[in-house]
Order: structure tokens, then C-alpha cells, then sequence
RNA sequence: GGCGACGUAGCCAAGUGGUUAAGGCAGGGGUCUGCAAAACCCUGAUCGGGGGUUCGAAUCCCCCCGUCGCCUCCA
């Protein structure tokens, strides 16, 4: 599989260095409701991983929760409640959407809170090696002792200086450095530390966290592009300071921006579509194939229309999928060409457009089959299994369910009425259920019904 | 100013040197159906503009137009 690495700026075949493929994607902040946008990048490194596994190769996959940030602070005590419970609150809720966005859970969530110990001795080892330099209770760390600081996201240290942001009261050596701990200040959350009471800065928790858990090199960590500086580009610059190997990580994956019209979608622009109304508007198939009709490095843009597409996408693969074919001979489908066709999109830098059009193509083949009576099930659970590597489960919402015996009910009283060509009345249950969000078919076997 | 991305049918979006430019959604015509729905069949683009390289370019080079992102809040 060939990916595209943001260090080298090109595609590279893609072996991981061990007998199981490291990943750490970066997590949330969880201040507020996720959007759109977190679970384009969430949907995305999911279908990685799940592809990878597909290949056969072994995961072990971390993703964070930075829960301790200024805007987490602030929120709460906006709020009045402690940051611990607002993030709580936000780590269940986002939790419980990529439960239901079918995105596979990592094999660890850790939390920045919990892991002060590992981040404090990872200061400790950048301070004592110079690379890092106490002022004022806070510790920063010292960007031109790292000759390559800049390297992934292409700057160096003297073009940035004019834009560096200096905060009052900041006794940097260099604009350009950044904290790895910050003083207690009044009313925030703290912790012990060599240099006092603090709390850790935005970047150093996903260093430690990474060494903990995977250890000094990475396969592959993941993001989105405005992860790219200045977050992994400081990550890059502790992990390696402090661990004296290089490189930190061996393959960066940087996905796409999702825009709202024509700019980025997000918090601090307030143009934000919830996860939980994708969800509830389009199904999680349908934000799925949404997401995956594009490339990932691509910037996606939000519409209605753009969702609804993917809806009505993703009820066609599920009833290619699902309804039953007839007794005739199997179907000859071609379903390993439909798989190979499948397998090199994605090899290709995870080509994720390409491969759901031959799940189309294969659709539509299968169809085909199902009108002429044939046996599909080969066809079918082709279909399913490669749907599942993009996450999709081509499975109806299980929503509404207590009404089906009274669906049923209606169904059987429409054809008794269609039995007595009584069709007018027939046509106003039909059309009744309708504005219910219940569809009706005819077939040779009987009406069956959906929702949408 | 520095770094980067993008502009392909009504909409979304692949393709980055060579068969008739994928696929989805929407639309039109047809088959099926009591009528529908679903499904199937048929149906649309010469690729932002201009110039160049080449036997051959949406794909490479140059110029122009337009849009967006990052430059210490951000998936």
C-alpha cells in the first residue's frame, strides 16, 4: 500500500517496522460538541485502520483525549463547573458518537490528566539535556536547540519570529518557543511539579502519551492539517529531543479540511453542524459515504444536498445488499475482480472514491442478477465484506421499531383493498405511511417496507 | 510576506501523458407496476482562461483569473 507521508511530501510504500502497525491519531479537546469536520478525520483513520487489518497486518491504535487546555479552563469556568466534568461530559458524548458512527474504538483512550507523572519526566529529560529551560514557574521548550526544528511543516525558525505570539508576562528566550508547563495561575486546575504548581502545555501531552503507550518511533499518527504546525511539528521536536532517536514517527497522515461554503468549518467560526444531527439527518452510512466519495487529503465542503447524496448513496449499496435474489442459477458476477479493482484503489493512498465506485459497479452487477432471478448470496456478501473495510454497515436504522406490527397491520389492510382493486384507498394508506417516512414496494413476493 | 492546496457535467467527486474522462446524487426517456417505489436499460462534460512542450495533455511547463488553508485556538 502506498501512503502519502506529509514529512517526504510524497507516496511511499507503506511496512511497518514491527510485527504490528503503531497508529496514534490525535484526539479531541472536549470543550464542546464535535462536528462534521472531527468525524470526516475520525471516519477517515478508522477506514485505515480497518483496511490495514483487512491486509492482514496486526494494530495497535491510540488516539488521546487532551483533557486539560485553555479553552477547556475557560469553558468551565464560564460554566462553573470543574474541567474535569466538563470534559467528562464531552468525552461521553463524543464516545457515544463514534460508537454509532461504526468507528472501531483504539485499543486506548488515554487522557492527559492522568498521565502528569510520564509528561513531568518528560520535561524533566528535555530540561536536564538543554533542550527545554525554566522561566517564571513555566518551562519552554528551546526550538534552535533542535537544528531540523521545521522540518514537516517546512519553516524554519528565523521566517516565523515575525509572527510569533509572545504573551505578556512570557520570559521566552526565542518568540518561537513553545510551553511544555505552564504556572498555576488563579482558578485554574494544577499539579505538583519541579517547577511548581502547573498544568501542561498543548503539545507535550501527545509526546508522552505516544512514548508511553507505542513507544519511541510510530508507524504512522495522524491528523488534521492544521495539525500539521504547530502541534506535530512540536511533537516532532520533544519526542526526538527527548528520546534521542529519530524519526519520531515514520509515516505523517494529514487529512483534508471539511468547509462550510467556502471557508473551514469550525468551533471558533461558529458555521458548525453537529455529529449527532449528521447522524440523526443522514445515518451513519450515509456521513460515511459522504466523507469517503472524496479523497481524504482533499478539502470536503458541507451541503445538504452533498449529505443527502450520501443517503441516498448509502440505501442503494444496502439494498443492493440486502434484498433477497431469486432461485435460479447463481449469479456469475465477477466478485474477485470487483475485490481486486477494490483493493488497488486502496492501496493507492486509500483512494476511497475509487473503491466505492467499483462497490457501484459491483451493485449494479448484482442487481442486474436479482431481475433476472439468479442467486445472488455470493455477490451479496462480497458486498458486505468490502463495505465493511470503508465502516459501512448497509444495515436499516434500528429506529421505529415498535411500530412495525402496526406497519405490518397497515400493509395487509392496503392489500386486501388492492386485492379488491379498491386502489384509490389502497393509495391513501401508501401515501399516509409516506408522510410517516415509511416506504412501500410491490413486488412479486409481496410489499415489503423501509424507512426513508 | 513565507509555506501549501484547489478550480473536471446542475451538485458532490475520481482520473495526473495515450482505449468511448470513473462513481454517486439530481434531471429526462423507457421496461416492470393497477399506479407508485425499488431495480434495470438509454441519456449529459473536452476538463477556470491563454500560450507552450509532445506524434499525443484534463494530466508536463509558463502566464493570467478565481477560491481556500496554515504561519502557535482548531480534526
Amino acid at each position: 500500500m502506498r501512503l502519502y507521508n506529509t514529512m517526504s511530501r510524497r507516496l511511499e510504500e507503506f511496512a511497518p517496522s514491527g510485527d504490528e502497525v503503531k497508529i496514534y491519531v490525535c484526539g479531541i479537546t472536549p470543550y464542546d460538541r464535535a462536528h462534521l469536520g472531527h468525524a470526516m478525520s475520525y471516519i477517515i483513520f478508522d477506514v485505515l485502520r480497518r483496511y490495514l487489518e483487512f491486509l492482514g497486518f496486526r494494530v495497535k491504535h491510540v488516539q488521546n483525549y487532551t483533557d486539560i487546555e485553555d479553552k477547556l479552563i475557560m469553558r468551565a469556568n464560564a460554566q462553573g463547573v470543574p474541567v474535569s466534568e466538563l470534559a467528562t461530559r464531552y468525552i461521553e458524548e463524543f464516545d457515544e458518537e463514534m460508537r454509532e458512527l461504526n468507528i472501531t474504538p483504539a485499543h486506548l483512550f488515554p487522557r492527559a490528566t492522568q498521565e502528569i507523572p510520564t509528561i513531568i519526566e518528560m520535561i524533566e529529560g528535555l530540561v536536564e539535556k538543554g533542550h527545554a529551560y525554566q522561566a517564571n514557574g513555566d518551562v519552554y521548550f528551546r526550538v534552535r536547540s533542535k537544528s531540523d526544528y521545521g522540518k514537516l511543516s517546512g519553516r524554519d525558525v528565523d521566517s516565523m519570529r515575525a509572527g510569533a505570539r509572545v504573551e505578556p508576562g512570557e520570559r521566552k528566550e526565542d518568540p518561537a518557543d513553545f510551553a511544555l508547563w505552564k504556572g498555576a495561575k488563579e482558578g485554574e486546575p494544577s499539579w505538583e511539579s519541579p517547577w511548581g504548581p502547573g498544568r501542561p502545555g498543548w503539545h507535550i501531552e501527545c509526546s508522552a502519551m505516544s512514548f508511553r503507550y507505542l513507544g519511541e518511533t510510530l508507524d504512522i499518527h495522524g491528523g488534521g492539517q492544521d495539525l500539521i504546525f504547530p502541534h506535530h511539528e512540536n511533537e516532532i521536536a520533544q519526542s526526538e529531543a527527548y528520546t534521542g532517536t529519530q524519526p519520531f514517527v515514520r509515516y505523517w497522515l494529514h487529512n483534508g479540511w471539511l468547509t462550510f461554503g467556502e471557508e473551514k468549518m469550525s468551533k471558533s467560526l461558529g458555521n458548525i453542524i453537529t455529529i449527532r444531527e449528521g447522524l440523526e439527518k443522514y445515518g451513519a452510512d450515509g456521513v460515511r459515504l459522504f466523507v469517503l466519495t472524496s479523497h481524504y487529503r482533499s478539502p470536503l465542503s458541507y451541503s445538504e444536498e452533498a449529505l443527502e447524496s450520501g443517503k441516498r448513496a448509502a440505501e442503494r449499496l444496502r439494498l443492493a445488499a440486502t434484498l433477497p435474489g431469486g432461485n435460479g442459477p447463481p449469479a456469475d458476477v465477477p466478485v474477485e475482480a470487483y475485490r481486486e479493482r477494490f483493493v488497488e484503489a486502496m492501496d493507492d493512498d486509500l483512494n476511497t472514491p475509487e473503491a466505492l465506485a467499483a462497490l457501484f459497479d459491483l451493485a449494479r452487477d448484482l442487481n442486474r442478477a436479482r431481475d433476472e432471478g439468479r442467486a445472488i448470496e455470493e455477490p451479496q456478501a462480497t458486498l458486505h465484506e468490502l463495505a465493511a473495510v470503508l465502516g459501512l454497515t448497509l444495515r436499516e436504522p434500528e429506529t421505529a421499531m415498535g411500530a412495525a406490527p402496526f406497519i405490518d397491520l397497515l400493509v395487509r389492510l392496503r392489500n386486501d383493498l388492492r386485492a379488491a382493486k379498491q386502489f384509490e384507498q389502497a393509495d391513501r394508506v401508501r401515501a399516509g405511511l409516506g408522510e410517516l417516512g415509511i416506504t412501500l414496494e410491490d413486488g412479486p413476493e409481496g410489499t415489503r417496507w423501509r424507512r426513508g
